[in-house]
DNA sequence: TTGAAAGCGTTACCAC
DNA sequence: GTGGTAACGCTTTCAA
């Protein structure tokens, strides 16, 4: 920049203005500044001027979500994208993959960045440690999954109603013996849905089949072998409640390996493109609408509200598309 | 900084050292100074810390591709960030949306914020804005698709074969009239991937059934569409080449309105999740080697390597899985 | 082992 | 309208 000033024979203040668009520089000195930036390839650096700068924006934002590669994920981070994009404010995402300490190291490093704020899929049971940041007033809104410890702004699916009605579903068409597969329940996600589940089973006055409950799933490939074991059981479920997207891929491949895909009933959580395509019956959750609603909280938040932390709720919705909808097979007798 | 230098009684310098993990301070004053910066809520500053220090590496790399929820932009990120982790670099990624005002903004907007490289799957034409940075030595690698008006470092698909590949599976199981849905051909990789495929009628001594041909659709709506109206054609076609993951997906969607999809052949290009349940035959692009090569040769430039440009190429290879080795039906007669 | 001063590239403040 | 000077929060250089 001083180079440009030399060469424009302007000060260094005058580039400044000229670059920033500032108003109060007559054309003919404009122009100089302009062509000695061309000359010399100058950038315009926005870390110096972002330290400098008293509003101290840098105009970027943390997202933190478990795997940049799954749908949900990444459908959430381009709904983000979406709703920043007009606020000029750009997104450094990482996957977190469940991880407890990748989450703490990234959210500190990113605070050390002086990111804007920070929207947060939590990895951790508990984010006492993002305290002192949310009692200083940095915005930080968690998405999909409730924050524990502390208290702040967050958009959240009711995973327990998901799990439910999924359930609910299956009892209504009959079915009994069905199978819960989910993730690890030290992930709140999944034990809410795995709640939702039980509370089903309860409100038809019955017994959770728990000879059917495969809970700590969450790859493919755990899935696939979790359903050929629960098919080759005595006493089967006719019935499969997959209770994330991965393990309903990996349920719906397990069952076209068995050729039981018009024999025994699914319900998945989380839809996925072309699930459709599949006859997938599953609970979707509004993955644009959730990014919106965090996105607005957020810039709500950078921009200076100091409101209570706010908690919202989406309710997710069953889509029937067959496979939820399969009668258990007729008893003899 | 200054304040936890008074809290702790020490110099600016020695709270910089403990922050940095330097040596050379003793036991006591880095006693001191850590429980400062505790009591204090004190956050290092990366920001003021990149400016000043010499190698200014800022960490963080920028990452432009189509559509962040598209499978296939999410997964070439996902290599990215695991091919970046071991390095600490973090990326800042963003969707481009087949716009090259965009990208320019993008790309001129990363580079004020000084991050250490560029990876970019390119939505303009030509790329020679760029010409500045490149001759300066800044690390820029294309993935996906080559650069054009610039010389620089690339990892691409060879479009062409795959496309080449995919029709003339086609033609070897006898079909003729085959149709072409692909991308605008003012997107480099789908007018290659449409050039492989007429080297195939070439092949065959055969003419490409211009009127089969529909060229600038890249939604699925618009794929949809598309199928409906050439399969409503007084000879239509036995067989479709799918340009584009969306595209193909849109084709599924058409045929099995139709009730055709055991009828009528599909080769789609980008293989996407659950595509094998579906049946469908693909050209596939190994994305997570193409990340990892991307990743490689960026960190390389980052850390100094200053050989010629590269260009690495990738052959995409069929995935037969049954919706692409449908015969055509026997001609009466 | 510790500290003082200079400076990274920019913008804020106030004088001209 | 334009320009000097200080300062942002940190690291570097060099001296103690």
């Amino acid at each position: 920049m001083r180079d440009v000033a030399e060469a424009a024979g302007v000060s260094l203040k005058t580039v400044s203005r000229v670059v920033n668009d500032e108003p109060g520089v007559k054309g003919d000195l404009r122009d100089r500044v302009l062509s000695a930036v061309e000359k010399l390839d100058y950038r315009h650096n926005l870390v110096a001027s972002n330290l400098r700068r008293s509003d101290a924006r840098t105009g970027v934002i943390g997202v933190l979500v478990q795997d940049l590669a799954n749908s949900f994920s990444s459908s959430l981070v381009r709904a983000l994208e979406d709703a920043m994009r007009p606020h000029k404010v750009m997104i450094v995402a990482a996957s977190l993959d469940e991880t407890t300490l990748r989450e703490q190291h990234m959210v500190e490093n990113l605070i050390s960045r002086r990111v804007d704020g920070l929207v947060l899929v939590p990895a951790s049971a508990r984010q006492d440690y993002l305290a002192p940041e949310v009692r200083s007033g940095f915005p930080v809104v968690f998405a999909d999954r409730a924050p524990r410890g502390i208290e702040t702004d967050s958009v959240v699916i009711d995973h327990a109603l998901g799990g439910f009605i999924a359930v609910d579903h299956l009892l209504a068409n009959g079915h009994r013996r069905i199978a819960i597969i989910a993730d690890s329940s030290t992930i709140t996600t999944a034990s809410e849905r795995v709640r939702g589940v039980r509370a089903a089973f309860t409100k038809y006055g019955l017994e959770v089949p728990e000879d059917l409950v495969r809970v700590g799933e969450r790859t493919e490939e755990g899935a696939r072998a979790a359903v050929h074991a629960l098919r080759g059981l005595p006493d089967p479920p006719t019935a499969i409640f997959a209770g994330r997207n991965t393990i309903a891929q990996g349920a719906v491949r397990a069952l076209s390996q068995r050729g039981e895909r018009e024999r025994v009933a699914l319900v998945g959580f989380d839809d996925f493109p072309m699930s459709d395509l599949l006859g997938l019956t599953v609970i979707r959750q509004d993955v644009s609408r959730l990014g919106a609603l965090v996105g607005e909280r957020l810039l709500a938040r950078i921009q200076g509200d100091t409101s209570p932390p706010s908690q919202q709720v989406l309710p997710p919705a069953l889509i029937a598309r067959g496979s939820g909808e399969i009668p258990p097979p007729r008893v003899a007798g």
